[in-house]
DNA sequence: GTAGACTACTACGGTGCTTAGTAGCGACGG
DNA sequence: CCGTCGCTACTAAGCACCGTAGTAGTCTAC
């Protein structure tokens, strides 16, 4: 699972955005907003990712219907589980990924990390 | 700043490792050990890790030797933040990446987070 | 001044993303 | 029943970046 290239990173975003199960038209109607682009080539990037895993795909009619596999929050939240795995110091790493948040985000880091504290179940 | 490639991640392992300046030499030397590769192969991609402000450089005798601009945790914290600067939901995205951290390492996240906080002097 | 080492410049193949065209199929309207 | 329209599947080309390396030029040491 690697980042998404630029295009697909704006599909994906629209689809997110929209919560609701999206037809290529409906993505390229979003997309052409900003830049114009042709059907097909939104429907090739949509059946990329859908092949990538990154989405599923129902039938309505005659078109598909996209939605994500994964929410946002949990694809960030496994780019960084992945990142943070393949670095050779994980606790150096997390210190100063922590010691560069602004104070918002520590305070509500730190909520996340006592709500994940269940007395020790851990592994 | 965006991921390294295979071999360029190789390149930045081994500067990392070794703490020391190096010379193409020398990372040629210690990638040879598994693979075979040019001399000038390293030099290209020590050139380009340069180029992209990930390498400091400075001459010794008519070699350059090179440093690691960051070291490996700031630059994985770097990533982690961009990450999350580019996810919509930062929080949500932080919730989902605490709960699937493993109980040792959200311990040291714990520590991580409470040495952050001295007292509120936030953003 | 000749040899060796090192750098700068250049180049090519592969892969993945972006972009899109063409052909074919299926449904609906007349 | 037939044509048109929309949608999909297949195919492909351009571009950028990485990996890989050769060649030529320069400088030092002997």
């Amino acid at each position: 699972m690697q980042p998404f290239g630029e295009l697909e990173a704006a599909v994906m975003r629209c689809l997110w955005q929209r919560a609701e199960p999206a037809t290529v038209r409906d993505v390229l109607g979003e997309l052409t907003k900003s830049r114009p682009l042709a059907y097909t080539t939104v429907m090739t990037v949509l059946d990329n990712l859908h092949g990538k895993g990154q989405l599923q795909r129902r039938r309505r009619g005659r078109a598909w219907e996209y939605t994500t596999t994964r929410s946002s929050a949990q694809h960030t939240a496994a780019l960084l589980q992945q990142i943070l795995g393949e670095s050779g110091d994980r606790d150096e790493a997390l210190m100063h990924f922590v010691a560069d948040l602004d104070a918002d985000t520590v305070t509500r880091l730190r909520a996340a990390v006592e709500a994940a504290r269940p007395k020790g179940i851990g592994a």
